[in-house]
DNA sequence: ACCCTATGCATAGATTGTCTATGGTTGTGC
DNA sequence: GCACAACCATAGACAATCTATGCATAGGGT
């Protein structure tokens, strides 16, 4: 991976999702709100989004619309589906389940089950 | 990614810079010792491993020696290096510093600084 | 009128990391 | 002697991210 990632990998979709899950976004929004929650720790380049943005398109996780944005422009507003609520419960559940695992082989005590 | 990844792409040098960090320890006691401690979440697959331990090899992070097993076979031993144990610390602490980033976003208040 | 910047979409290609598949060697227990 | 677990390693496929690029337009400043 690079010295500095942007985010880590595998965790894109379920971020998208789970921005989409407060409201209705699109691509650009969904960047900078994920760049401003997370205290620009997290950046999604252009690069990663639109092509994570049709990936969940192409399960049907999200649909998309074309609208007019409140400064008058015109964008593709995603939302999230009722497969993609699913699936973010999914994803956010592997999600945990694996930190807690890395942080046990982080944690300094050895502790055998 | 695929539906069950083995480990959360991005970590596994980690994993073993810290599973070094505990002993000096071969490949296929590296892979064991992270798949136990992770209680079995956390897989290290050959194909993810080997190439791996070449990476942190390159980098000066870890240095091998071949010895004698317990088990009374050959095998490479790996050590962690000083660049190696303070590799460690950084890669830690930009995780965590990521893991919490990510928390944010998927907390379900939205507070702004 | 003109330019600059922020807003907004999208793709191609390089790069990186992991997974699948394969192939080999060698102790030990039956 | 045979099977199996312990070990090493690589090649190629695949997936996800990043870099670079291109395009378009609204609004503010001059």
């Amino acid at each position: 991976m690079a010295k500095n990632p942007d985010l880590l990998p595998g965790t894109l979709d379920m971020l998208i999702l789970r921005t989409l899950a407060r409201a209705p976004l699109h691509g650009y929004g969904i960047a900078q709100s994920i760049k401003r929650i997370s205290d620009d720790v997290l950046t999604v380049e252009e690069g990663s989004l639109y092509p994570a943005l049709q990936r969940l398109l192409l399960q049907g996780w999200v649909k998309a619309e074309w609208k007019k944005t409140d400064t008058n422009r015109r964008a593709r507003f995603y939302t999230l589906t009722a497969a993609g609520r699913k699936q973010l419960g999914l994803e956010v559940s592997q999600f945990q389940q694996m930190m807690a695992a890395i942080g046990r082989v982080l944690a300094d005590a050895e502790e055998t089950g």
